[in-house]
DNA sequence: TTATTTTATAAACAGTGTTTAGTAAATTTG
DNA sequence: CAAATTTACTAAACACTGTTTATAAAATAA
């Protein structure tokens, strides 16, 4: 059976292609401008050939995202690695935050784009694992915050920081009339006045 | 000048049927999903008249948002009443929340959807009222609030309502395994517990 | 009534995601 | 090895999209 497992890994590596591809086209140029001629003119394929591999452009976005999820888990790992809870629950949100402003096109497909509908019915890819280092770190840290529900308290977090990123990101802080900078410098300060806020 | 007078008063009635068709559409099927082609069938006129009144669907979306503005404005009047500032904070912060849960197309187009070239270059059309009623609402209440910052308190609440929104809106939450009234309840209990976290 | 301006549209352009029918190459079978 | 079959790929088409242009009809001005 040595032919049909050469014809499997030529597969997968088609796979590898096209998805790599199609995330360097989304980071570049956005979700929506990427076409599919585009990503298939790229790797020098025709554009059907590409529904040979993936269902249909959504089932690309769900791949991108899985692999984004992914990027964020090991930035997780990377910077919150304090072995005080509470420092490693503030390392967590300023790395969390600090992804949406290195990578915003990543974290718009992840976090502001619609839903594809396999990620609606079915698990998000890598997506579980991110959320489940923030219940980690959260829950050796219920104690010393004002939270009694772990729920509340992760909620919380995740929703000030997305939302801090996310208008950011789709420009809504511009009603606060500050430049780039200032607006980056006082989100930055809106975390870090969170993190005091819910210690006890 | 009477026949000019009419003249000019037939074409705002045209825009109005124009934005007010376009609103609907983008309130029943989503600002993507609703084409030129559709809003100009519904209203019995081609396509390309549409583009005698407005610029682009861009311009078109930008219209929108400021009738969907006003009407939020609306909601917070009518809402936010309190003459407690504190209470009236509250109030300001569930109406927001409500208003989400209430008309989550609109709220969509008003603060998830890309930014319209217009609005990034000029001002948001009846945006600027909304934050000012913020603003305005958090500033009797500064020093019984846990914020030095008034930028920081605006943002800070803002930013919470809207990521929990957000998230629930484009579906993110559904890593916490909750059905759609668990995460209604969870969100508003959110906010609760951040209106008692904010207060001395 | 004629000339001019205004208003509306049919048709086309360049693009999109996706499907279908057909071809050429690789593999398996006799 | 040759024939049959499966696999891999693509050209072309379908049904859309936003937008522009050239043209016709209606309303107004001269």
């Amino acid at each position: 059976m040595g032919i049909s497992d050469r014809k499997e890994r030529e597969k997968q590596e088609m796979r590898k292609l096209i998805i790599g591809t199609a995330m360097d086209m989304f980071i570049h140029d956005g979700y929506e401008k990427t076409s599919i001629r585009n990503i298939a003119e790229k790797i020098e394929y025709s554009p059907a050939t590409i529904y040979l591999y993936y269902k249909d452009k959504d089932e690309l976005l769900y791949e991108v995202q899985g692999e984004a999820f992914a990027e964020l888990y090991k930035a997780f790992e990377k910077e919150a690695t304090s072995t005080d809870p509470m420092e490693k629950l503030e390392q967590l949100l300023h790395s969390y935050v600090k992804f949406g402003f290195e990578h915003p096109d990543l974290y718009d497909l992840m976090f502001i784009l619609r839903s594809p509908m396999k990620a609606v019915s079915e698990d998000w890819p890598n997506c579980d694992e991110s959320f489940e280092f923030l219940l980690k770190t959260i829950t050796p840290c219920m104690h010393q915050l004002r939270f009694s529900d772990p729920g509340v308290a992760s909620l919380s977090i995740w929703a000030l920081g997305h939302g801090l990123i996310s208008l950011f990101i789709r420009q809504r802080i511009k009603v606060m009339h500050l430049n780039d900078e200032e607006q980056r410098a006082l989100i930055t300060s809106t975390v870090n006045e969170h993190l005091r806020l819910i210690k006890k």
